[in-house]
DNA sequence: GTCTATACTGAGATAGAC
DNA sequence: GTCTATCTCAGTATAGAC
């Protein structure tokens, strides 16, 4: 098992570890990568690499941490923004703090989508999924939905920003420009479907995907 | 490399194997099963599993194809029913024919979503991806839509029966049936919106999709 | 062409000395 | 806190028997 660094040059060796393992991913992609080759960049033996991470996925646990945190500094300021200005701005936020990483994330995705893993995102425990809901879920906070459509448009904006990430992992054009234009697209037109949610014509679909999400247990993720 | 199978006797072995692979996965999932534990399940040498199947993914691969052939052969008979039904039934179908490889199908997310890769279902050549939009596309064959939007419509179809296939990895429901119960769900409201496709109201918000869907390369995906 | 036997490389991970 | 040595086991390569 791994130690949590007790003193401030193990937090300093810590931190180097997992940049440079980041930057080695960055470059090479995941599974080309070692962990031999992440000590040796770091100038450390393969034994003090675990002794701070207990696997090479534990890094990547790092990683989204770093992530999740960022993103919700980056969205602090973000609170009285309409619907589609702030979905827009929360997806775009994200590829701002991923760009560069496309090969690290292609290479979790069978873990992040996995059930019975640890880091899995779909597992109802999934301490990182809720908190990034919960930075999606601010979207609506000045809206008249009420509490369960809220929950339900807030997961779905959630998922809207998953689709966004799935397409930034195979975008190569420069400063991910077309992952940003469909960030975009998608916030401003989910922002227009939103404001239809309380009219008469939109409503029997809401309440469809309401009664849908519960018996699915899409709310209780 | 692994050379296909010459003779009838070879054929049956490369079936044994691929046969005792997808058993073995089942129970235990894929990064769980070795090619040893393959090979000796089979009552073969671990040389006569990589003489026919170059590499674990090469079964996985051999799996994909046996999926695509069994989805296409089981939708022939399906050209006449409406959008919604026939999305349905197309899903449902994916469903019957994956049912019970959940780990097998969660192990290879990143595989078939990463870009780089020879399975991945996004590079623009994936025939694997082009045969099934193509069993979807035939929804439409009957409906007054063009061209384009036809195209946009078989592959928003195709990626629904992606996410329900998301959700069905996770499902743990008797049969499925949750996964069903979405495939249901979303078959006959997508019908529905298609069914709205060419109304004044919804132009626009196909306009605007077609437009961006050309910009981001969705089409030739 | 089909298949066995065997050995090789390199990966993730661990134990225990310093 | 750090390193060296070592373990296990994956995929791989190949020589040659039938």
């Amino acid at each position: 098992m791994a130690s949590s660094p007790k003193t401030p040059k193990g937090q300093a060796t810590a931190k180097h570890i997992l940049d440079t393992a980041l930057g080695l991913f960055r470059e090479r992609g995941f599974e080309a990568t070692s962990m031999r080759d992440i000590a040796a960049a770091a100038g450390k033996s393969l034994g003090a690499a675990y002794h701070y991470f207990a696997s090479k996925d534990a890094i990547v646990a790092g990683y989204f941490e770093h992530t999740q945190l960022e993103h919700e500094r980056r969205m602090e300021d973000a609170a009285g923004l309409s619907v589609g200005d702030y979905v827009t701005r929360a997806i775009s936020s994200k590829l701002d703090i991923v760009e560069g990483d496309q090969k690290l994330l292609a290479a979790q995705l069978a873990t992040l989508a996995s059930p019975d893993h640890p880091m899995s995102l779909f597992v109802s425990q999934s301490d990182l999924r809720k908190r990034s809901v919960a930075v999606f879920a601010r979207a609506f906070e000045s809206t008249e939905l009420d509490a369960a459509t809220r929950g339900l448009a807030a997961h779905a904006a959630w998922m809207l920003h998953l689709g966004v990430l799935l397409y930034f992992v195979h975008d190569t054009s420069d400063g991910a420009s077309k992952s940003r234009r469909l960030a975009t697209a998608l916030g401003s037109t989910y922002g227009q479907l939103v404001s239809l949610a309380n009219t008469p014509f939109a409503r029997p679909f809401i309440e469809q995907a309401l009664r849908l999400a519960q018996e699915l247990g899409i709310e209780n993720l």
